[in-house]
DNA sequence: GAGTAGATCCTCT
DNA sequence: GAGGATCTACTCA
């Protein structure tokens, strides 16, 4: 199994990129603990000409900083006062392109994962949706800005390949202000995982 | 199974 | 002071 090399995610194509990473391995390795998991959803965020990405415009904030920074890196960010939202940082530096990673296939340290949630059976929602996951992998505003291929998160590559058949796209979830935006098809998943979070098919 | 409300708090205006 | 890149529990059917 190969950590990704801070090159995959220097390119200019999101869209290429957010294919690529369908099916690639996260892992995390927060309090002496790893944890692992299967990229199976994920959506992209297409810089400054996006209204539902937080650097729509160029803004630029102590917030959404991080967005900005060289590829390869994570960016956290905290939505609704409650939940961690765990990103990767592409394209060159000073570009706020950004893929939200929405769920994975749980593969390693599940009943840590469980635990950090609080559950005592495994569940399809243990690592559903992007609030799940990053408190499942145990990510928070502590690994902002860490970079990818460190000890604590990165993404690898074991060999296993989706067919591109099975990766769907749909509309992004939650954007109920971006506009036109909202409807772009800038959302990925493999098509009847059933770790994907629910709406759109 | 589908739809809705409430939790909850940090950030930006 | 308003508004989120959400989740869960609860209602109703």
């Amino acid at each position: 199994m190969n950590k990704l090399s801070l090159n995959f995610y220097r390119r200019e194509n999101i869209f290429q990129i957010s294919v690529e990473l369908i099916g690639k391995i996260m892992v995390t390795n927060i309090d002496g603990i790893r944890t692992a998991g299967r990229i199976v959803e994920l959506e992209a965020y297409n810089g400054i000409i996006d209204r539902a990405s937080h650097a729509y415009n160029g803004k630029r904030t102590k917030r959404n900083e991080m967005m900005y920074a060289e590829a390869g890196k994570a960016y956290m960010y905290i939505c609704y006062g409650m939940h961690d939202m765990f990103n990767v940082i592409t394209n060159e530096e000073g570009i706020p392109h950004a893929i939200l990673i929405r769920a994975i296939e749980p593969l390693e340290g599940i009943e840590t994962m469980m635990k950090r949630r609080g559950l005592n059976s495994f569940t399809n929602k243990l690592t559903s949706g992007p609030g799940n996951l990053s408190k499942a992998m145990g990510l928070t505003l502590q690994q902002d800005g860490e970079f990818l291929n460190s000890e604590s998160v990165y993404i690898a590559d074991d060999g296993f390949h989706v067919d591109e058949s099975l990766i769907c796209q749909s509309t992004r979830i939650g954007m109920t202000s971006a506009g036109e935006d909202s409807l772009q098809p800038y959302r990925y998943f493999v098509k009847g995982n059933p770790f994907v979070s629910s709406s759109p098919r």
